[in-house]
DNA sequence: TCTGGCATCCCCTTTTTCGGGGAATTGGCT
DNA sequence: AGCCAATTCCCCGAAAAAGGGGATGCCAGA
């Protein structure tokens, strides 16, 4: 038997994940809540799970993130499952890094993270990765670097100077990312990317 | 027994929402789905549900507005409600008007969407409202309205069209929110929201 | 080797936004 | 009645961004 501590802040999700991972005979739902500070605090109490199954972006508090460096140093047996709208190289190796039993977008197949939660339960050293589905939405690192001043408000001419570089290379930069974040304007193209999680709060 | 067609793409929500209806005795799952062009093809062939259950956003192709556009047409008997993430009192005004079932967002609690479903297939004009969350902060409902539309790359033009306003209005309150968010521009304003809150992915 | 992605820079034009103003209307609260 | 906040609309001019081209060098992988 395998215990579950599901972590999402949308209900919906939070119970259709709790109804689906419950109809397996192996799993024991070991609770289903909303934030990292009350999967924490619930840890504290029954005290933690087998494997924590956690999205990765959260409104206001801690991040997925965040909950598994919380998990790992106070309870290194718990296994931590990422679940990422689009997941980002750059964070599944941070998460690699810090332990985390695997990083899966939320498009995975059904079964999928069953398979995953077993996989991972079974051995406490494996890591697993469902491959990263975005072929347009990845920037290159200067993209992602102009996209992080874009979203500080600055205008192309400052983003140009702090990089030290031209002014028409940082356009060049900016059309590319609006166009691979499939946005029309700034404005979409930094929402889209809180969406994706390429930036976060 | 009340037949209920899923649309969603996020795989991980829309079987969960599938396991999660279905657990319940007086309801069939008619299909599950991951785009509003399958859920019209499934209809196609299959015949409609008596109940849609759609995301109103969805990458790529048609929206859940979209979709219920098309389902009033083809399939007036057919119920739709929609699921968002933050509904916006402007969509759920036009999902009325389009002959909606219901807006829900997706933070509604456990039982609300299966009372729902409920609800409009037992009554065929009724209309459930789950309140849309209203950014309660320094930005008036106007303000954090149009900054939604802001995010989602909108023009102030077509906010205004959007809207039914004049242009000149949506610029006096993207001029304030932006102050309010002390931002100097939209991109910046966006990801100040975001970093508040008063945005989420 | 050659292709492709990345980063760099430049041109053009059109559209949109920004930063100052001001002002009329409503509805609510005191 | 008076006040205030929200919403609505308008003007000006300057700045910035967007959309469409094209071009160069570099480095790594097929």
């Amino acid at each position: 038997m395998t215990s579950i501590l599901i972590v999402d802040d949308h209900p919906i999700v939070r119970d259709g994940l709790e109804v689906l991972l419950a109809s397996e005979k192996d799993f024991t739902i070991h609770g289903a809540v909303a934030s990292a500070e009350e999967a924490l605090a619930l840890c504290g109490k029954k005290g933690p799970p087998d494997v924590v199954v956690t999205d990765v972006h959260m409104p206001g508090g801690m991040t997925g993130l965040e909950l598994l460096s919380r998990m790992k140093k106070s309870y290194p047996s718990a296994r931590v499952i990422l679940l990422a709208g689009m997941p980002l190289k750059s964070e599944v190796d941070e998460a690699k890094a810090n332990g985390a039993a695997g990083y899966m977008p939320k498009s995975s197949k059904r079964g999928v993270l069953s398979a995953a939660i077993r996989r991972v339960a079974d051995d406490p050293s494996v890591f697993v990765e469902e491959g990263y589905v975005q072929p347009k939405t990845i920037l290159s690192a200067r993209e992602a670097e102009i996209l992080r001043y874009m979203a500080m408000g600055k205008t192309r001419e400052e983003i140009a100077i702090i990089l030290g570089i031209g002014f028409e290379t940082v356009r060049t930069h900016t059309k590319n990312l609006i166009t691979k974040l499939d946005a029309t304007n700034s404005a979409g193209a930094v929402s889209r990317a809180y969406e994706l999680g390429l930036l976060r709060a």
